[in-house]
DNA sequence: GTGATTGCAAATCTTTTGCACTAAA
DNA sequence: TTTAGTGCAAAAGATTTGCAATCAC
């Protein structure tokens, strides 16, 4: 199942959406998208890119993971208040956030049933629903 | 239904809560508790405590509202990577977050019903669920 | 070429910390 | 007293910005 293109599928989702694929934006795409999903925070993508030769600037992940977000690729998601996490699952799902660790789990949407919704205040609309479990560890 | 000794329940609570009642905590917890629910950030509470005379320092203020949180008078809540606010109201509930305008607005608990909540991973215990339904201006 | 993208360093913003000073008990 | 609490200014993180250099098309 391993693609004999490597690269070109990465470069034709750039540029779909309207990205130049740049080295930069191309590596970075191919950390975030070749593993699976994937959550994890500007910081921690810019050491793997330094652990992978890969030379990045932080200031340009910062700008990449926000870009791919505005195209749809990647979804922000906010648990913890001063640290940003991107997903690179962007269906519809909730999460489990382990507080002790930091640690961020797709719970699939199937799992989680939200009855009895609200609807929208006047003059607004539903732009997403976040469910997070926060979840602490056992030991006394 | 005004209070008589309106200061003598603020300094009850805090005691109670093993917070000595200063100057500077009975002021924040007056400006807090006294108009009902309430969810604000540690820059407003210390615009406002500014506005009313009341000279508390900003590092006051981000003591006082942690303090508070430890100690089960308000809830912190994250629905903005980079800015904590904090809820007066601690019993179970859910919020409406506008993103245009950052203000946020509790949805009764008995309007949203989790079904088919998944169960805590092993080794972990659920700590809280917090649902946010994220609304932006329906304006073309 | 030329306009988009990048890197770097500085700036910004929120929150925390160290420590001398002040005030509850 | 004596110990907790406060203010201030500095430090710490995370993120953003300005601008000259660089790269994709």
């Amino acid at each position: 199942m391993v693609s004999t293109r490597p690269y070109s599928n990465l470069i034709e989702r750039l540029k779909m959406a309207g990205l130049r694929p740049t080295r930069q934006r191309l590596a970075l795409a191919r950390l975030l998208f070749e593993d699976g999903n994937r959550h994890i925070t500007a910081e921690q993508l810019h050491a793997e890119a330094m652990n992978r030769e890969v030379r990045v600037s932080l200031a340009t992940v910062y700008n990449a993971l926000h870009q791919f977000t505005g195209a749809g690729l990647l979804r922000e998601v906010v648990v913890d208040s001063g640290r940003s996490y991107f997903d690179t699952n962007v269906s519809d799902h909730h999460h489990f956030f382990y507080e002790d660790t930091g640690r961020l789990e797709d719970i699939p949407d199937r799992w989680v049933r939200l009855d009895t919704l609200p609807s929208a205040p006047e003059g607004t609309r539903v732009a997403r629903v976040d469910v997070i479990i926060r979840v602490t560890s056992d030991t006394l």
